[in-house]
DNA sequence: TCATTAATGCACTTCCATTGCATTTGTTTT
DNA sequence: AAAACAAATGCAATGGAAGTGCATTAATGA
């Protein structure tokens, strides 16, 4: 098991104080967050060392941004199944119309999708909306 | 075939030269647009009548609003296999990395997607990303 | 320790979505 | 046709989020 510091080196991440913190923040919540969502959990914090925290996350590879729909985008830390920075983030993600909560469903890949001759996928983005199991209530 | 002022009545929405005009922009574009676009098809245009005649256009149910992950709205003409005021919007959307553009592959319906016990999905939302027909030259 | 490089914080800009309100246009009623 | 009403339009302004420039502070390495 290895501690978020020796996780940070190893991807390269220089550690410093906010980025635990930050870190800390992302493993505790299992939902994707918004930028505003970090902010108001850290008073002291400023917004652009969050945004640029989550970019520098981003690029290393142990966060992935979630386009979920509702206009904010939303991050969440990769997990071991995710290969965002490698291939294409093949998971899908559950926005909850209920709690507007979004999750990842790491365990769900994405079924092959066909497009027309001609068109090349690289990438494929899927949100399933409505209700999430805590709000169905079962 | 109807003329467009009787699709319009059909639905019942008001003909005004402006709706009139934004339709036809609409049928003429075969990719799903931005309001800026719009906005700059018609150099008499206010953003807010287009805003909100889009916005009118989508309830009555001719128009789809179009998330592709860009940040910025994109909305397109439902065609007739389009039910998305009645059911899901079950097509899904491409977004061609190279010119940018996105189109509507209606007659690539989505698969079927599973969820977890305890989620109930109400909603998809597919956007595949890459290159398209006319960019990738074949 | 000093020099270098990266991280942080503040101020600011930009872009898009959205709303309030006054005006104009269109429809309906008498 | 005129009056009354309702809807559409245009202008101005707001709000929220993303992103950038720059000076300051902190961390690393020689």
């Amino acid at each position: 098991m290895k501690t978020i510091e020796e996780l940070l080196e190893s991807k390269n991440i220089r550690v410093t104080a906010m980025r635990l913190l930050i870190y800390k923040f992302l493993v505790e919540k299992d939902v994707a967050v918004t930028l505003s969502d970090i902010e108001n959990a850290f008073e002291k914090s400023d917004r652009t060392t969050l945004y640029r925290t989550i970019k520098t996350f981003e690029e290393k590879g142990i966060v992935h941004q979630i386009d979920d729909g509702t206009g904010i985008t939303k991050y969440a830390l990769c997990e071991k199944g995710c290969n965002c920075e490698i291939e294409n983030d093949l998971h899908l993600h559950f926005h909850c119309n209920n709690c507007n909560e979004t999750v990842c469903l790491t365990a769900h890949k994405i079924p092959q999708i066909k497009v027309p001759d001609g068109f090349v996928a690289e990438n494929v983005n899927l949100v399933v909306k409505g209700i999430c199991d805590k709000c169905s209530g079962h």
